[in-house]
DNA sequence: AAACTAGCCAACCGCGATTAG
DNA sequence: TCTAATCGCGGTTGGCTAGTT
């Protein structure tokens, strides 16, 4: 029973790819698409399992990739998301285009961690090593204290009622600069944050949004789910206005005016307008 | 110039979840 | 419903390169 072996490892290549394999898999690719890796080698007339194609097109040979070093925005972005996410490299990747998980993955390991332990924060809790050792207390103390959960303890959608001033502070790690100002708390949300997580890149499918723009003459129209490309696994039937209202994340609309650009979208199980995570302050 | 060390990164390994039969 | 393969992910490794002694 059962389905038939992926492929004879014994007659598989390993090690570094050839410039010839690089070629065969990216034309097979080009012509077939991605997909149903099994047989794929045969196809293309490789010598390598699926899944080491697979790798070396998702890590290497993507068209789409973007090569060179991380930029200062990206390095802020890797350790925001990783503060929330944790070693969620694929999570992570979704919201840096052009990177990979593995790309991730390695510059964390190599670059970032290093950077936060000289500066005193525990990579892995994202808080003050001191601190880090220290027992935690109640759950109060947690929101409280927690940048993360303090970030994630008020509504973006409720007015400022003051603009954030304060510090970069290595010391305090993602220390929001929100702790001074008054925002109504909203009680609970973040000490059980939802992680069936619905996290995806900000940006746009270029061909997606010509194709919308095509239809409706603007990318407004375009349900949350296809902007920050969150499907919750649903299909995607985005130019639909049904989509539109079925949008569950929603937060106010009419049927005369339904743009995404005022709707909100669930992150980490937040219902919450779009999140800016430029305005979180960090390192 | 040779030996050693550290950093980097592509690729492998193993596991859990999903899916085909 | 069960079994086994596939897929996708995170952790780890090994080889290459650059820098230092």
């Amino acid at each position: 029973m059962g389905r038939s072996p992926c492929c004879e490892k014994d007659h598989t290549n390993k090690g570094a790819w050839t410039k010839e394999e690089d070629d065969k898999l990216v034309s097979y690719i080009k012509s077939h698409g991605e997909g149903c890796w099994r047989s794929l080698p045969r196809s293309a007339g490789l010598l390598r399992c699926g899944k080491s194609c697979r790798l070396r097109w998702i890590n290497y040979l993507r068209p789409d990739l973007k090569r060179g070093n991380f930029t200062l925005e990206e390095d802020d972005l890797i350790i925001k998301l990783h503060s929330l996410l944790g070693n969620k490299w694929s999570l992570i990747a979704t919201r840096l285009p052009g990177r990979t998980d593995n790309e991730i993955k390695n510059y964390w390991n190599t670059h970032v961690k290093r950077k936060l332990l000289r500066g005193g924060i525990d990579p892995t809790t994202h808080r003050p090593i001191n601190e880090s050792k220290a027992p935690r207390d109640s759950p109060k103390s947690r929101e409280t204290e927690d940048p993360i959960v303090k970030f994630f303890s008020f509504s973006p959608q409720m007015e400022k009622k003051e603009s954030f001033g304060g510090e970069r502070n290595y010391q305090e790690g993602l220390i929001c600069k929100k702790e001074r100002v008054e925002y109504p708390v909203v009680e609970e949300k973040c000490l059980d944050l939802n992680l069936e997580l619905r996290i995806s890149p900000p940006w746009q499918d270029q061909q997606h949004h010509d194709e919308t723009k095509l239809r409706f003459g603007t990318e407004k129209y375009r349900c949350n789910a296809c902007r920050f490309g969150v499907g919750n696994g649903k299909e995607c039937s985005c130019s639909d206005v049904k989509c539109q209202i079925e949008d569950s994340t929603s937060s106010s609309y009419s049927s005369s005016d339904i743009s995404c650009s005022v709707v909100g979208y669930d992150f980490l199980g937040l219902n919450t307008s779009v999140l800016d995570f430029s305005s979180l302050e960090m390192i």
